[in-house]
DNA sequence: CGCGAGCTTGATGCCGATCAATGCATGTGG
DNA sequence: CCACATGCATTGATCGGCATCAAGCTCGCG
């Protein structure tokens, strides 16, 4: 696949399906490993898709759980907050990764999803998903991956808050971005951050000036160049080195 | 169940083998939920201990995955570290909660796991539990919860670490953990800390200067009597304001 | 008894929060 | 098409909470 940069959001008709077995995330998505028999039983049981426009949202903190969504297209925030207003935004989520996971625990959701641009996903009923991994173990083997691998995340993210500064925090967001993105396509330099200033520091435990003055701090020492949204990394090399040998 | 204190910990032997199905935890582990014909099955999985001292590790980030492990007495630590050395709680384990989770996404091990007291775990053999699972739709769906339940678990950390400041930090650290003592028939105002300051203040993000601080600050506002590691709660309100209306 | 790990407490400094003003882009209605 | 509103971003000045550095203290244990 050839490197890009990011496309502009454009209207998805419910209409215009697309099977898992053809769809161009079906290597990033729950489809990974699947013989063609159980991807063939993968596609009948995803058979809807959800159109969400940008501002709207998927789910709500207390909602009932019934399904998994799949993005296909587009970006989606979750966010949970506290009895008192403050809120946290726990993830950044884009084509491929899965929302919903939160919900299997209690039966409801217990975090908000809101998509930040207009966004098309795929519906997955969690009870037929049960079902069908029960009968494949591939499927199965795949789905208890994907959990794991959001606790691994999880863990990565309380790294982060608990012990790094704010120019490593944004150093490492940026690098965890642009390494997603890569992996569909797109340039491993250029992005177009779908999330405002607040939405960073939320995920980054930072005030928004804050993230504003790290983007000024690292396109005064050549590491990016940053216009508005448009994000160019010039120097990946400092990026690293902000994260890992932080010390110096 | 009657309330106590916790006993200090002792020595377990391998050979002194307590099936799922009489154990006193089955309310709180696995078998939650569990048909008579699945809880047997669970009971053969199930089949092997492992005694774990005081300091020693259970698995350690690199360690290949093969099994979950369920603790049956004692208590544990989890923690992650990044390249350049400084590593980050990311929880504390007690009797009937799993550790290991983290294996299943890249079949290795991404935390270390330690004891902080002599400890005894239930060996559950991943693949089995795959199997078991695959045939017990009760057990798949309990698994399933216990995993997002610690999804949403760590959403709870990451709103911790993002936006609370010291004092509500550690007076959710402690209600969390009075809360989950009394789960296993613990009194719910009288503690003993397992861990060290140094490991509470890496849990929450927190020095372990600061940590001990707002213990002796907490003791002169008479919310807690601290003496060392033995903790009791005389304010519990306090406490609970001191999270959710913390803008006053 | 004396050692050492862990805990407490004090003095000082820094990073990021807060408050405030301005700039910039997009969109809307007159 | 301009004037204005609005949402988001930038930048500066100041403040405060927590980290850091440093010194004793406590308690369990060899």
């Amino acid at each position: 696949m050839v490197a890009m940069t990011q496309e502009a959001p454009r209207p998805h008709l419910e209409s215009f399906k697309v099977a898992c077995s053809s769809c161009n995330l079906r290597e990033l998505c729950l489809p990974v490993g699947l013989s063609n028999d159980s991807l063939d039983r993968l596609d009948n049981m995803v058979a809807t898709r959800r159109n969400v426009s940008r501002g709207d949202t998927l789910f709500r903190a207390g909602d009932g759980f019934q399904s998994l969504f799949a993005v296909r297209t587009g970006f989606f925030k979750t966010s949970v907050s506290s009895e008192d207003g403050r809120d946290q935004v726990t993830g950044f989520q884009m084509a491929g990764e899965l929302l919903g996971l939160d919900g299997i625990g209690t039966d409801s959701h217990t975090c908000d999803a809101i998509a930040l641009e207009d966004s098309q996903v795929c519906v997955i009923p969690y009870s037929q998903l049960e079902d069908l991994s029960r009968e494949f173990s591939e499927l199965q083997r795949q789905f208890h991956r994907i959990m794991s691998r959001e606790i691994v995340r999880d863990h990565g993210v309380m790294l982060l808050l608990g012990s790094m500064r704010a120019e490593e925090r944004l150093a490492a967001f940026l690098l965890n971005l642009t390494q997603r993105l890569q992996a569909r396509g797109f340039s491993a330099s250029a992005l177009v951050l779908r999330m405002t200033r607040e939405e960073i520091g939320s995920y980054l435990g930072l005030k928004l000036e804050t993230v504003s003055r790290t983007f000024s701090k690292f396109q005064d020492e050549g590491i990016l160049e940053v216009k508005q949204r448009q994000i160019r990394i010039l120097d990946q090399d400092k990026l690293h080195n902000l994260v890992n040998g932080a010390t110096c």
